[in-house]
RNA sequence: CGGGGCGUGGCGCAGCCUGGUAGCGCGCUUGUUUUGGGUACAAGAGGCCCCCGGUUCGAAUCCGGGCGCCCCGACCA
């Protein structure tokens, strides 16, 4: 994109609204507006972070062998008396009336209504296990909404469901499951550790929450230092991989068990704080038994699928990698997830020399490249560079150009190369 | 849902106490200037002062009632 002609509206100052890094930072870089209280509206550089995020969510979740479905937001209120969850769920639900009076709702998850598919379609054990994934916008209203789109009312999430025949089935899937949601993580660039969690208002008895370490984080987290080190999900045994994740020890302040915390050896022990980004349940018949919904068995008897429901807050996650991912001057996007590879910054628009290199690099890079080719000052090129996060800033000032040299300087790090164009964009083609 | 605060050009704010018809910085437009870390000067454009009602000759300002937004707490992906 040509940062002269795009809807990027950037800003010195910090609105007011604005209480904590990623939210700044997002409002500041002109990612998100927001609407109204905890809903937002989602600008080009927002929406193509959100899409990159909710991209690699997606390729996991096929990676997995889930499969994805697209369900309405809009619900039907007697799906929901099924379950025995219209009453329960509270005033977090958003009630809607059509025009016949007939009771709807925004949804805030969609194990009724998966359920219910399910149920239509699928009648034989033949024909389970089955996964099925959406990425989807959702709606929970929230009493007090904050901290920009990690708190809104209006939220993008990645919402699957697993049917089993058994226990030991659905167990294998809640597995398979943690390993996606490792391996997603670590694409998305970012370390997230599972802990275990309540199983809240959706019920069972298996659960694990992913957290992001970030000092801004919503709650306290303990942690063996072992989860820093990457590598502990590398193989690809599910087994070995589960019997990994749960034995090192990892627990958010309200799981945290200080008797097993001080087998720890001192050294190894980390604290900080956490942002959950991810929930994994197993919550077993709780949907097929209220709704209803069995499979014909081998003996022509019915059984109860064995369900688990996996989330992951896309929208979310946009700003808890921010709040994970930045320093004073900025955002630093992981390059997985950056709405540009590059930003490529004329220093002397307007010189024919510096234009032309900055259009031919421009081309070869494409949609991969913001070309800042507005008339302003180097200074307020590097700050708003700086500012939205590029991993690489493709800096063309009139000397380099001259002999076909650009400057590279990477976001991360401050290191700066002297290169030829061709070596440049050899480069930030990574 | 309890407690606190705030609504004034796109953004950040002053003015309100002590009513007299709106101001500053940033941004925006034009010109000159500057040219590797948010340049300087000049001239402009842009405002139902959140809404409704009341008091008054006169309301951004005082009074009443709404609405919106933010923060702390309880609650939650």
């Amino acid at each position: 994109m040509r940062l002269s002609k795009s809807l990027i509206p950037t800003l010195k100052e910090t609105p007011a609204e604005a209480q904590i890094v990623s939210h700044r930072l997002m409002l500041r870089a002109g990612m998100v507006r927001q609407m109204a209280s905890g809903i937002y509206a989602w600008l080009p550089t927002g929406i193509k972070v959100l899409n990159k995020i909710a991209q690699i969510v997606r390729e996991e979740q096929w990676a997995a062998g889930a499969q994805e479905v697209l369900m309405p937001t809009i619900q039907s209120a007697d799906l929901w008396r099924e379950s025995g969850r219209y009453d329960a769920y509270g005033k977090e639900m958003l009630r809607i009336t059509d025009r016949h009076e007939r009771e709807l709702l925004y949804g805030p998850t969609n194990e009724e209504m998966i359920t219910s598919i399910f149920r239509d379609s699928v009648k034989s054990y033949r024909d389970l296990p089955q996964n099925a994934f959406q990425i989807q916008w959702k709606f929970r209203d929230e009493v007090r909404p904050r901290f920009g789109v990690l708190r809104g009312r209006e939220f993008y999430m990645k919402d699957g469901y697993g049917f089993d025949l058994d226990r030991e089935g659905a167990v294998i899937t809640y597995k398979q499951m943690m390993l996606a949601y490792m391996r997603t993580f670590q694409r998305l660039g970012i370390t997230a550790i599972p802990m275990r969690a309540d199983t809240g208002q959706i019920g069972g008895d298996l659960s694990h929450e992913f957290h992001i370490l970030a000092p801004t984080g919503e709650s306290g987290v303990f942690y063996d230092a072992d989860f820093e080190a990457g590598d502990a999900f590398a193989h690809d045994d599910v087994e070995k991989f589960y019997e990994q994740m749960t034995t090192i020890y990892a627990a958010t302040d309200e799981k945290h068990d200080l008797a097993t915390w001080e087998t720890i050896p001192e050294a190894r022990r980390r604290e900080g704080r956490g942002i959950e980004v991810g929930q994994i349940f197993y919550f077993g018949t709780k949907y097929s038994k209220s709704m209803n919904f069995s499979v014909n068995g081998p003996d022509g008897g019915k059984i109860f699928p064995e369900m688990g429901s996996y989330g992951i807050g896309v929208s979310r996650l946009v700003g808890a990698i921010i709040e994970a991912k930045h320093d004073e001057a900025g955002i630093i996007w992981p390059d997985a997830i950056a709405p540009f590879k590059a930003a490529i910054l004329n220093l002397r628009q307007g010189d024919s020399v510096t234009d032309g290199l900055c259009e031919e690099l421009y081309k070869a890079l494409g949609q991969d490249a913001l070309y800042d080719d507005r008339e302003e000052r180097a200074g307020a090129k590097f700050a708003e560079a700086d500012l939205m996060g590029h991993p690489w800033q493709m800096i063309v000032g009139p000397r380099g150009a001259a002999n076909r040299m650009v400057e590279l300087k990477r976001r991360a790090t401050g290191e700066r190369f002297e290169l030829p164009v061709d070596e440049a964009l050899a480069k930030v083609h990574f």
